[in-house]
DNA sequence: ACAAAAGTGTTGAGAGTACACCCATGC
DNA sequence: GCATGGGTGTACTCTCAACACTTTTGT
């Protein structure tokens, strides 16, 4: 703690997934800039010297997306002395979940070009950002299974035929209809807030999670 | 990406774990310097601007142990901008497993004073220091109940008595002899290494872990 | 013989998994 | 009346938890 060091840059470097036409995609930016000018990256900025590292994460979602309410977390902090060819950069990687409804990419101000990638089409990254990416999906297929973050993916109202839908996705699998709703109820985080009655069957029941719901619970 | 930022200086922080007198034991060091001088605190120190953030964490841990291969994991990085006086430091938190055999806290050249302090009867931490093994301790117990790192915590050769007394001492709680050799036993991770003799009882097994273990594996 | 830890099976409860049919609506 | 997703129960398997006595050694 004696003397000064030089110091590195610190980023923070955000995984944002949403559901999107049936499938898991994540938000990726075109670089306007060298390095890697005109190839994707997640998006992610430069920590401000009195911001804390969620505060800047949050900051750069809002840019990037316009959206401020969004589950958020850190993931892993990646500083290999060569991730980044301008000079030593340490990144905080976070990744968000959203609900593609509340998102309006036009909005946005700060980037040129964003778009929304299925995870199982990602064009070639810039920096580390795939292997960020990775290790989001892996971190978020975890979390799925014990905790309730996949309702941060869903509208405050939504049947129990949208939550199967949204893991069947996350998980890229199948689950049976009986036992899935099974489990859900006998967790006892539901509310009944009413029917669907706009869709051209039978009217399914709307459901709400309730407050106050721990996050870690094992819901698989 | 454009201009340059005023830049947070970047620590690694290093909560070293053993096993100790039945107890679950952190390494802690006196401050020397001001701000907290006298306090204790965990071992760290920056990161230097060529050196990767696990290879900092390992040079610290050796600097403070004398120890060179142990487990080491990444856990979470703290970076209020208020949490620590002298300016924005930025700390990436490392856990650490190692078998109190190996230390040699006498040979450590860097800390005046180093000593090892029962997770129950910690004194007051310097900065967020606290929060820090609070967080490492959840981490760890939620290791041992889904990995094999517990092994690494005990010498090469060990017998089912002394897995278990490290799980029990981990989560605080017994557990059933029979189960929990019941469980060890159908993971097959262990492999015969001869009969401890030197005992006022019944000579013991010893096993030694498999090589190749996958990380993640449910083991309680 | 006694102290100390090692070793070893069975039973019951609960959770997970597999599986198929009728229902209510819009068109 | 037909297409579409909604909604529901039972049987089997497997895992987890509870539980007590005998064995082998050193002293």
């Amino acid at each position: 703690m004696e003397k000064e060091f030089p110091k590195p840059s610190v980023t923070v470097d955000m995984v944002i997934f949403t559901i999107l036409e049936g499938e898991l995609k994540v938000l990726l930016v075109k670089r306007a800039l060298e390095p890697f000018k005109g190839r994707w990256a997640i998006p992610g900025g430069f920590v401000r010297i009195a911001e804390s590292l969620e505060d800047a994460a949050r900051r750069e979602l809002q840019e990037e997306t316009g959206v401020k309410d969004v589950y958020l977390e850190q993931l892993y902090t990646f500083g290999e002395p060569e991730r980044d060819p301008r000079g030593r950069v340490i990144t905080v990687s976070y990744m968000a979940l959203s609900n593609a409804d509340k998102i309006n990419l036009s909005a946005s101000t700060d980037a040129a070009e964003a778009k929304w990638f299925s995870v199982s089409e990602l064009p070639k990254l810039a920096f580390d950002h795939q292997k960020i990416v990775s290790y989001a999906i892996k971190r978020l297929r975890w979390k799925f299974e014990y905790t309730s973050i996949a309702f941060s993916m869903l509208p405050e109202k939504f049947t129990l035929g949208q939550i199967q839908k949204v893991y069947e996705i996350v998980f890229e699998k199948r689950f049976d209809k009986r036992n899935f709703f099974k489990k859900l109820h006998s967790l006892n985080i539901l509310n009944e807030a009413g029917v669907k009655s706009d869709v051209p069957h039978r009217p399914p029941m709307l459901y709400s999670l309730k407050k106050n719901v721990p996050e870690i619970m094992e819901i698989l």
